[in-house]
DNA sequence: CAGCTCATGTGAACGGCTTTTACATGAGCC
DNA sequence: GGCTCATGTAAAAGCCGTTCACATGAGCTG
């Protein structure tokens, strides 16, 4: 936060000196109230305190600065979710379960990020270097189901990593798009997101034969849960 | 297709005789085209041949021209959800599987309606009527759900119906909106969206005890299978 | 058929947004 | 001290959403 001039108001002379920063902070804050399609380029420049023309000294339209706004989120994203994943620490699926939490608390904080990823309507495939972010943050749960797929129990058929990535992503995806978000598209629920997301995947993995009773600890050893009976849906109303 | 009027074009006298059709169709090819954001009110009008002002004549704003056809499209999908289902027949989980591939056709074939109806946002519960029309779709997944919760193995827990639609939607969505339309966030994929949807819903159900090989016929009757070894990713490449 | 009425469409206008262009400023470097 | 170029401004064109006063004519009433 060493910005050399205070954000928007204070006096500034001709040059800004930090707009392209001012500019992507003040979208993040347009974005997260108004949703993409209700920002506006011209309402950030008033926020940073500059004139309509100036931030196309710093992206060339409006859509290249939600790209950057995508890109950023996806950078971020990546990192929280190789922070919960802790490269599958105290336990596989413990881990598992961690990142599924992050991947909603995202899109529950960082709203604006998530917009600009996700829904903004940009052509991912249109930009090389945010679909690369892309890519890495997906290689996150993509390698935590790599792990997750190591350990499957030998009777069944491993399943393929890749399709366990993109099942998980979906789901996640699915729940914060429909249930996460306070805001728009509220819909009633019986249960939090964070717990209708956990049953899910609980549950679906139950399906490729992972015992998933209630962990005992920290350890790594899968061995028989004690006498909690709850299954994947204890929380459930 | 009685229209009074010759669509557009055609010599017409002072009054439309057909603009409300004409403008929501006009929407409908403008969004799929450009998606809910690029879609402009002018241009709807533009495309039905008359004055930017006509349109106001039949709807509030812009929003409300959207909201309306997200509702159509709610009806419409309601409709289609409603005969993938078929009551369950030949069998509970056959249909079950109809109803997913419903889901994914219709984010494909109608990505307009179904950007209207999910990734507009519109606030959902700011019209009644909306959110009616999105509960009534809703339904379709929720009763058939009860159905399947219903023929729970006995010796397990009997799943919640309500979060097992809520599952079903997550992931259906979550598949539809991030891999389901060709145009826009185009993703590489190993599978289709069909078998990776389809995969996903049988290991999960397959995680509350259904007994889901390869179902022998059209008999609801639920036997042994025959020799088919395949689990639920038997297509994945 | 005459006349009235009211739904429906028009034209002009306002303010706001995006984007471009020519010009102004001043920070950093020689 | 002076040059240069990145970074800002002002003005303008073109589009959009929206409103308002006004025009048109379809359909009813008698």
């Amino acid at each position: 936060m060493s910005w050399r001039k205070d954000q928007g108001r204070a006096e500034r002379g001709y040059h800004h000196g930090n707009l392209k920063e001012a500019l992507l902070q003040a979208a993040l804050d347009l974005i997260s109230k108004k949703g993409p399609a209700g920002f506006t380029f011209a309402d950030a420049a008033r926020m940073a305190g500059v004139s309509p023309a100036a931030p196309y000294r710093h992206f060339r339209d409006r859509d290249e600065l939600i790209a950057s706004i995508a890109q950023r989120g996806f950078e971020q994203f990546e990192s929280l979710l190789t922070q919960a994943w802790d490269d599958g620490r105290p336990d596989t699926v413990t881990a598992f379960e961690r990142v599924g939490k992050a991947y909603l608390a995202f899109a529950r904080e960082e709203p604006a990020f998530y917009s600009a990823m996700f829904e903004s309507g940009l052509p991912v495939d249109s930009n090389p270097t945010l679909m690369a972010a892309s890519e890495r943050a997906f290689a996150i749960i993509r390698a935590a189901a790599e792990r997750l797929a190591a350990l499957a129990p030998p009777g069944m058929p491993r399943p393929p990593a890749m399709m366990m990535a993109l099942h998980i992503w979906s789901m996640s995806h699915g729940v914060a798009s429909l249930f996460g978000r306070g805001d728009a598209a509220r819909r009633k629920l019986p249960m939090s997101p964070e717990d209708l997301l956990e049953a899910e995947v609980l549950i679906y993995l139950r399906g490729l034969g992972f015992p998933t009773e209630r962990r005992p600890g920290a350890a790594p050893t899968d061995e028989k849960p004690s006498g909690d009976r709850s299954g994947p849906w204890g929380k459930a109303k």
